[in-house]
DNA sequence: CATTAATATTAAGTAATTGTTAACAAATGC
DNA sequence: GCATTTGTTAACAATTACTTAATATTAATG
């Protein structure tokens, strides 16, 4: 897990308020609170949670419209939201999911169901954003989970040095990479090998992708264009 | 923010046009627009917008191939597209991404909501241009860490020395720089090279960007000049 | 307008960087 | 343990960038 996910929590009530955080911190969260729509509207683009707990009957600006805003903020594109409310009834339901929800849950809360709901979307949401390591490019799909590279429907099995290379490089298309920031990022700065060492490996590169994609830029290093 | 942000509005509703066109105007922004996509793509040219809003539905030529061809323009190699479409089917979002928009709103379009999106775009451009070392000039662009220069959508690549030569000159446009703090800069201050160097690099500069730019001042130095 | 000093131009030489190949070592998989 | 793949190196070739030198041109000054 690459760092401590964090919750807001938003209730009028001050006790579940309470109970939710009481239990969250418990399980490892880092949790902050809010007390209606607007509050949390404020708290969210500051605190940019990982997951908003959003109870639907509030004072001011209910959750369903606090929800349908909070997706609206370009930084909470990964935030994921999970309302909780008193009633159950199917209207509410309705409205929440379409409000862009991702989860429902029914007060009174139990702490063990809503631990789960919540380790499952927080795990969701982690490995799907590490899928991002699949660079996705014109011609070109590389995905560094797999070790492959697919271009025109073909896939392309590269060693691990030049897939490194060939990642680090596809990872900023047109973007020049030194022969020092190369080493550092593919050997490491503790390894020493040869200073023909890169220009072998983007042999090989230019080999089975293309020669083409791989332009020299004299005296400064190396780039990917498209 | 360096300077004003230039927005190009391409729909074929005059309706929608003057709409945005007020609102955006009155946030402050530059704005001209178009009614399809050959007149964007011919605008777009000239303008070099930081972003354009672009319709999906338009005769002549829709919103997604328009899309497909700016991307391929290099001087709008910083220009975001988002996407406007009265649908929200799934499979206009899905081209529209494939044709490299950098996001997507449905119409009927809330004032407020654009705004804010384009607020968030608009800084993200300024922020990454910024970390980028991009100079920006009237017909030029000089990207320092993709070692490219962009002169009238045509790339230029300098080898290193003329890059660093010109990178310096072009940061001040207008400033002389004598011919020892053009030496030292780009020379470095252990390195001795003979007086004629410098001239055979301008004039390789003058040979490939245009002789007019370079502005000798004798007894003094050169001068870049737009 | 002649003189002089600074700059421009060109081509050729020199230096520096990168490309290529093959051989060998190291790691990996069966 | 053997075969195969991957990583590294060394030697040399090829390429490109940089500098210089020789000569021409320009601009400033009295």
């Amino acid at each position: 897990m690459p760092k401590i996910p964090k919750i807001l929590v938003v209730d009028d009530d001050p006790d579940i308020v309470e109970i939710l955080r009481y239990n969250l911190s418990l399980a490892g969260y880092e949790v902050k609170s809010a007390s209606n729509g607007k509050e949390c509207l404020k708290k969210a683009k500051l605190f940019i949670p990982e997951l908003i707990l959003l109870d639907v009957m509030m004072p001011e600006m209910d959750g369903i419209e606090a929800c349908s805003l909070l997706k609206e903020i370009p930084s909470l594109i990964n935030t994921r939201i999970i309302f909780l409310s008193a009633r159950n009834e199917d209207y509410t339901q309705l409205s929440a999911f379409d409000a862009g929800a991702d989860d429902y849950i029914s007060k009174p809360v139990k702490p063990k169901i809503l631990l789960k709901k919540i380790a499952s979307i927080i795990k969701r949401i982690y490995s799907e954003s590490e899928d991002d390591h699949i660079i996705k490019l014109n011609e070109i799909t590389i995905n560094r989970n797999k070790f492959v590279i697919i271009k025109e429907n073909i896939e392309i099995n590269l060693p691990k040095k030049e897939f490194e290379l060939f990642f680090l490089l596809a990872s900023k298309p047109g973007n020049v990479f030194t022969r020092d920031q190369i080493m550092s990022k593919v050997w490491g700065s503790e390894v020493i090998v040869g200073d023909r060492t890169i220009d072998v490996h983007i042999r090989k590169l230019r080999e089975k992708i293309g020669d083409l994609y791989f332009k020299t830029v004299k005296g400064v290093g190396y780039k990917f264009v498209q």
